[in-house]
DNA sequence: GAAATATGCAACTTAATAGTTGCATGTCCG
DNA sequence: CGGACATGCAACTATTAAGTTGCATATTTC
């Protein structure tokens, strides 16, 4: 019982996986789409485009870059391209990161232990 | 007893203070260090370079994107610099994603909602 | 069918990032 | 003190990212 060290290994690969969801988010313009679409309704490019101060193309670029990661996707309607938000790669960083704050715990503990052992 | 609607919004000011954390975390070299510092230890820039296959200066450069997030701090001992990780702005950016995860949630029950009313 | 709307594609500019090399400085150890 | 080690600073290159403009195409709507 000597306390279970249960730091679970992230491994390079899966890590990997994360970099493009990382990349995405870092852009405030990015960041604001997501927590735009986050009430699940559907938008047109320009609907998203409409109260900003970019260009539609720049636009349709960092939707293009939240696609990508898998953070939206997005399906033509008639003449207009509607994105939603598709919360799976959101919830699998949000898992890393709480993963790595768990283990830090951990080791802090431990740490602390280790000292109260040696003092 | 109208379900509510606990949508806090999350403001745009709050927004931009994740971005150089999420940029700081869009690289496989920098999310490794993360992982790597994880045990609390500190760990000198020499140490940290040892089994990669970067220059030495790169990887400062890629510690300095880090520090300057907040997800490091780097202290001189002796002629070494040693680093450790700072978890605070891990843990915000967790917590950020999970209130954008559960709002979705919220937004998904909602809608489902209004279907049935409507149909 | 013509006008208005929504989008896609491509070329271009500008700025930022990742990496390099070379050299200078400071610290430890014999 | 002198050599080895650890780091800092600066200049330079190459690649990528963000944004623009212009034009082509498809779809509504009247």
């Amino acid at each position: 019982m000597s306390g279970k060290r249960a730091s679970a290994i992230i491994s390079p690969r899966l890590l990997r996986q994360y970099v493009p969801v990382f990349a995405a988010l870092s852009d405030e313009t990015r960041l604001l789409l997501v927590t735009r679409l986050i009430d699940g309704l559907p938008r047109s490019i320009s609907q998203l485009t409409e109260d900003s101060k970019m260009s539609r193309q720049a636009m349709t670029k960092h939707l293009h870059v939240l696609e990508n990661a898998g953070l939206v996707r997005g399906e033509m309607a008639g003449r207009e391209c509607l994105f939603e938000l598709e919360p799976r790669p959101l919830e699998e960083i949000r898992d890393y990161l709480d993963l790595v704050s768990k283990q830090w715990d951990q080791a802090l503990t431990r740490l602390k232990k280790l000292v109260e052992t040696e003092g």
